[in-house]
DNA sequence: GAACAATTGGGTAATTCGGGTA
DNA sequence: GTTGTCCGAATTACCCAATTGT
């Protein structure tokens, strides 16, 4: 699988560009002009800190993708436990904006036009190929960023490192704990008013 | 190659003033006027992202300018099938762009990204209900203009009812002879070259 | 290490852009 | 409401040698 941008610290010129929606040769004026910090490789080529590029991006009055409030996108045919993922998720203290998919057809159309961060992938849905689904993800240059968290009822360590391989970030063998999940997406902390019952909860839409 | 519109992300503002056919002048006061929206670059320049010049567009009821050649996304999970069709279109004596996508949430991810004009939709996928998947194009304001054609291999009148009620426009029943798909298409009189063997060639892959 | 495709940097020229004004 | 034109500035196209990744 080929790497990406979010698997590393660093981005390329032509990452940038695409980004920044300028063209290369743009980005390169910009780093000669110092508008933008970079680091020079012992060959002379450049590579930037993605800190850096968003900071350049504030300051130049450039909205990113990123802004708002983190987007999730739910995607399992199981449509009650999609909805409860997604009301548990839109209930969280920090504000989280979610929808939810139940086929494959709707899922390619609103990961285009949801945009989200962050996808929570079942593994097993009727002529959807989880799997694909995550490969295509990461070939496409407009989704290689989402991160992909896989959940499946059929959970084996070979299902777990396939999908892993495949570019999701983790996978959870359901029924899982939500305090598990929003560990996992990085939502941690949250939701302390009702910390029990959580295994019974998720129990009841478990697959 | 000149890259094109549909390459990127974005749209610079010339692209936007041919796509709705207007001057540049009259989109940067659109712009300025916040009519449309914008995003600036670090030098000021303006971007714009497709879907909102197409929301624009709507808003206004205006009409896009055909952008090109037509597009064509054939969905098939029969890949020689859907290769063997994209490719009878792409060598039309006049200039056709295809994509196929051979699954429900590829064919989700192309029909925004790529746009079609036509979509020739297989009924029978696994795990994807064509029916449901017309439904959702008509339903939607972004791509209720895709002209969609039918195929299955299990024609029945009462499914070619359902499907046109869905908003298709037409039902094919697998095989078919390739004229009347170009007939049906509307690019009819087309590739006279090769006017035999039409039923044996689209038989050989007919499911 | 060698071969190969893709990316990159730097230069100049050409194009496009934004804003003001007509 | 839309377009033409001008100007300074930003962005891009094109060139080729060098670097990088596989």
């Amino acid at each position: 699988m080929k790497r990406n941008s979010h698997d590393r610290a660093y981005m390329t010129p032509n990452e940038v560009a695409e980004l920044l929606m300028v063209s290369p040769v743009t980005v390169r004026q910009w780093a000669q002009k110092s508008w933008i910090r970079a680091i020079t490789t012992a060959g002379g080529h450049r590579r930037f800190l993605r800190q850096d590029v968003e900071q350049f991006a504030r300051e130049r009055g450039m909205e990113l993708a990123s802004d708002g409030p983190p987007r999730v996108l739910v995607v399992d045919d199981n449509r009650s436990f999609a909805r409860y993922l997604a009301d548990l998720l839109a209930n969280q203290p920090c504000p989280i904006n979610t929808e939810t998919a139940h086929d494959g057809f709707d899922a390619g159309r609103k990961v285009l036009q949801f945009s989200p961060d962050i996808v929570l992938l079942d593994l097993k849905m009727p002529g959807m190929d989880g799997f694909s689904v995550c490969q295509q993800l990461k070939e496409d240059d407009a989704t290689k960023q989402i991160r992909i968290i896989a959940m499946t009822g059929y959970y084996t360590p070979d299902n777990e490192a396939r999908i892993l391989r495949a570019g999701a970030e983790a996978c959870l063998a359901k029924p899982f704990d939500k305090n598990v999940l929003l560990n996992v997406m990085g939502f941690e902390g949250a939701d302390e008013r009702d910390g029990l019952a959580v295994g019974k909860e998720l129990g009841q839409h478990a697959m």
